[in-house]
DNA sequence: ATAATATATGAATAGATGTTCATATGTTGA
DNA sequence: TCAACATATGAACATCTATTCATATATTAT
């Protein structure tokens, strides 16, 4: 029962409700996340623990930068939950759009690399296991 | 979203949660609910109440009962909800066959009519707008 | 090594939530 | 009208949650 509720509670936020709906296409980085939702870092990272900690994203380090992904074993359950009929409210909703257009934005602007100068782009792709020990 | 937000958060809560499922099959006035969750009347009314603000359950007065139903509105939402991914870790939970044991128990006994005398059952069935004016 | 970058984390705080206790409301039978 | 019953409600309190601010950690480029 507990861990039904614990779903729900990570849920019952609307901040994590847009990120995850935006995991749902393509994995992230937390800069990204950032520029899309229009919040500050600290207040990002401990939305992402909360979705981490509730076992709905696992992160991955790539550089300096570090990936959120849904977790593999959660699609299946948080596909389930959006299809369903929260479907039409989830497409009603304003800010489903308006996140999805500030995304695009985001991904042509190169935000996740903006900072940093061209010739650092030499590629890393280095670690790959889950960024933080559970 | 918010709207989105506010159906998970009515589902934060394992009391909320396990009267959710019990409304599925038929509907139940507050001191039958009290009987198979074993929460005290206060508590159970409180709970209620969220579950009515949040627009998931109807109540109708029945003479001096109250009783509660998934309000229709909602039903397509909860049924999908409780039907999807989330419907193994719901048949998983011991709680929900135990209530759903204590429910029957409590049908059985008679619960609801207990406490009032063979006499009194005349029988009423009078209102039939919802008992409360939002 | 050092500085810059990307992110996590801890502490402090304000606000929300759930429970309990006491009391109020509405209904029924006498 | 009154007593009993079923339920709702408000206040007080403890607990949980989200946000902010300051600081720590890890990685990369110089």
């Amino acid at each position: 029962m507990n861990d039904i509720v614990d779903v729900f509670k990570a849920l019952s936020d609307p901040t994590r409700v847009r990120v995850l709906l935006l995991l749902r296409d393509r994995d992230l980085c937390v800069c990204e996340i950032m520029y899309v939702l229009g919040m500050e870092q600290s207040r990002v990272s401990h939305q992402m623990r909360a979705l981490r900690q509730a076992g709905l994203v696992e992160d991955i380090r790539e550089g300096r930068w570090i990936n959120y992904r849904i977790a593999p074993a959660a699609r299946p359950l948080l596909d389930g939950l959006f299809a369903g009929s929260l479907r039409d409210r989830i497409e009603a909703a304003p800010q489903t759009a308006a996140d999805a257009r500030k995304l695009e934005e985001c991904l042509r602007e190169n935000v996740r690399q903006r900072s940093c100068d061209p010739t650092c782009r030499t590629n890393i792709k280095k670690s790959g296991e889950t960024a933080h020990e559970r």
